[in-house]
DNA sequence: CACCAATGTAAAATAAGCTTTACGTAAAGT
DNA sequence: ACTTTACGTAAAGCTTATTTTACATTGGTG
């Protein structure tokens, strides 16, 4: 699944340390989820839903198959 | 997280065993996602999404904490 | 060049999502 | 009564998300 979180996190001027604090995960996480290497639990994605202020759907782009 | 998949799958008149096999899961999966015992992937949440055509954020009730 | 901040990789360990199997219960139909 | 359908529980096991630690790379700056 794709997602827009590297770019959005950079339009916050955020760095992968401080986004990782405010979601309460390390940064490996957000390492990994910037790379696409998985998928977050809906919660995460919640977590980054309100630190972006839009949707989960904003954010992630699912492609079934 | 609260969450509506109960009411909503019999809004559609789904059983368990359909929603289940419709996702791609088990049953088991099903009830401990309406009993609440855990939150669900990204993934099968937009699943979800799909089958009830509706936003996550119809689906699921995130509140911070 | 040396230094520091930000990003990246890799591997091992833990936590959480999900499966599988097996059994229990209650309602509805025959 | 017996069967079927739908829902529920419990436990063991597998898979994937997430953590932790440690080290490498790149770019800018003194």
């Amino acid at each position: 699944m794709k997602n827009t979180i590297k770019e959005t996190r950079l339009k916050y001027n955020l760095t992968q340390d401080e986004l990782a604090e405010q979601l309460n995960v390390s940064r490996q996480t957000i390492i990994s989820l910037e790379k696409g290497r998985y998928n977050p639990s809906i919660t995460l994605a919640f977590k980054l839903s309100r630190i972006f202020k839009c949707t989960i759907e904003d954010i992630f782009l699912y492609e079934e198959g």
